[in-house]
DNA sequence: TGAATAGTGTCTATTAGACATTATCCC
DNA sequence: GGGATAATGTCTAATAGACACTATTCA
């Protein structure tokens, strides 16, 4: 029996579908303040928000109008949502190809006032300087970063408070558990200038001491040094350059690993 | 301006939505082959699959029919997502509250004959026991479980060999980044017990050598020990017995791990 | 020369990994 | 005693973590 023949009998009316299909994004960057000639950056790890409009695009009232939200968008029947998150990071940002995940489902009942609307949260890292060309759309009377600590504080859309908790803890989990780090650096980087992103979401003494972590960096199996490259952008003394390795599984089981 | 005004001038028909929302999940559970008295057992990874009927509740030829496929189904307009695969799973199997978790989205356009229909993707750890009250239900001519290995050369329906393949690489890292290996013993068990649930997944040395797992099982911090409880149910000499702590956050950076 | 970051020398306590040995129990 | 699993003794090589020290450069 052919699927052919299943379908001519198939009713799509049989089910309550959604009202909406969308993708939301939480951008993250991070914020390298200069602390002057010669230093190692210090940085902030922030969040792009937007803040809506008092009226939408056709000039009507807006929903959740005038509070911070993340950036999202209804995801079109020929893409999937992550291909959503992707056109809309680029409508938004100018920012393509970068370093996105999903990384959660928020369809609880009542969530949206709209109705029965899935949001797919997915996070995107976005290097500083990408982030200039970032402008409001029809929908935002503002975009503006947070650090992730004062995030929390302000005035959220929706259930928007809720997935951003999530995102936070996704991006610090993901940032000591798999080299994603690499998408907040520049290709070459130096041991503090990691160890910098990395002190942006853990005080592990193992981390946070210079002359552990520069020792340390040598011995990590996705990182190899660019032998003979060295900056003074981060000192006088000029400091070694290293890069990540292609594409590694790391995988060292809670079982065996040392405690 | 309030919310309630805004809604007013909302309209749904301005945007497509999905023609269906469902939840599928991969149930997982291990086979304890019993090797014999004072023995401890040999496990075997096993994902449980449904065998599409030729016609559905209604008489009406199948989509997809007798092929194997990922149980689940329709989300209902006053759940969510997980919540209708845990219903979907005590449903299919009597068991309810147990270990289950969200891994995936599917929607890719096309994935589905019947229209832009979304997957929500989950795998659950069922113990063996609870397993023998499954039952086949209207739309199913059989249910089965299949070691993951011969799984993957089964006929599988719509884009299940996707979803099949993720769930079990999700489910092979959880069992070795998290303390999930839990869900699969008893609440007290051996060193020997969990070692075998971890051969399913891995052959590191540190795991596979007896001595070597017994002395780093009692030093690990999300595993005490039962004091004074020992049993004889792995070997003639009284072993002792284990529990896993409350809910304990295990994050050793790759950055700081020993390699 | 002073100040600052990068990087090394060296010591200690811990431990992973390996191998041998002992313990316990049932038959 | 034989056989099997559990558990410990012991040695070695590796290394995390800490502290002191040296190297490099610019102002």
């Amino acid at each position: 029996m052919s699927n052919k023949e299943a379908l001519e009998h198939y009713d799509h009316k049989q089910f309550r579908t959604p009202d909406g299909y969308t993708s939301d994004i939480a951008v993250f960057t991070i914020l390298s303040t200069k602390i002057g000639e010669f230093k190692p950056p210090h940085m902030t790890l922030m969040l792009m928000l937007i803040k809506r409009a008092q009226l939408n695009a056709e000039g009507q009232p807006n929903i959740e109008a005038s509070k911070w939200a993340l950036p999202g968008g209804f995801v079109q029947p020929d893409e999937s949502a992550y291909e959503a998150a992707k056109r809309e990071l680029e409508e938004e940002t100018s920012v393509n190809s970068i370093h996105i995940k999903h990384f959660g489902v928020y369809d609880k009942p009542g969530r949206d006032p709209r109705g029965w609307i899935i949001s797919n949260a997915h996070y995107a890292i976005v290097p500083e300087h990408e982030l200039s060309k970032r402008k409001a759309n029809d929908d935002a009377a503002d975009v503006r970063l947070f650090s992730v600590d004062e995030v929390l504080q302000l005035d959220l859309a929706f259930d928007h408070r809720e997935i951003i908790e999530a995102a936070i803890a996704v991006i610090k989990h993901d940032l000591l558990q798999t080299p994603v780090a690499k998408s907040f650096l520049q290709d070459h980087f130096t041991y503090s200038e990691l160890q910098a992103v990395l002190k942006t979401v853990t005080n592990d003494p193992a981390i946070t001491s210079d002359q552990a972590f520069s020792r340390k960096i040598k011995t990590l199996p996705f990182i190899e040094e660019v032998s003979g490259q060295k900056t003074q952008r981060t000192s006088k003394t000029p400091t070694q350059l290293y890069r990540f390795a292609d594409e590694m599984n790391i995988v060292r089981p809670i079982y065996s690993a040392r405690y």
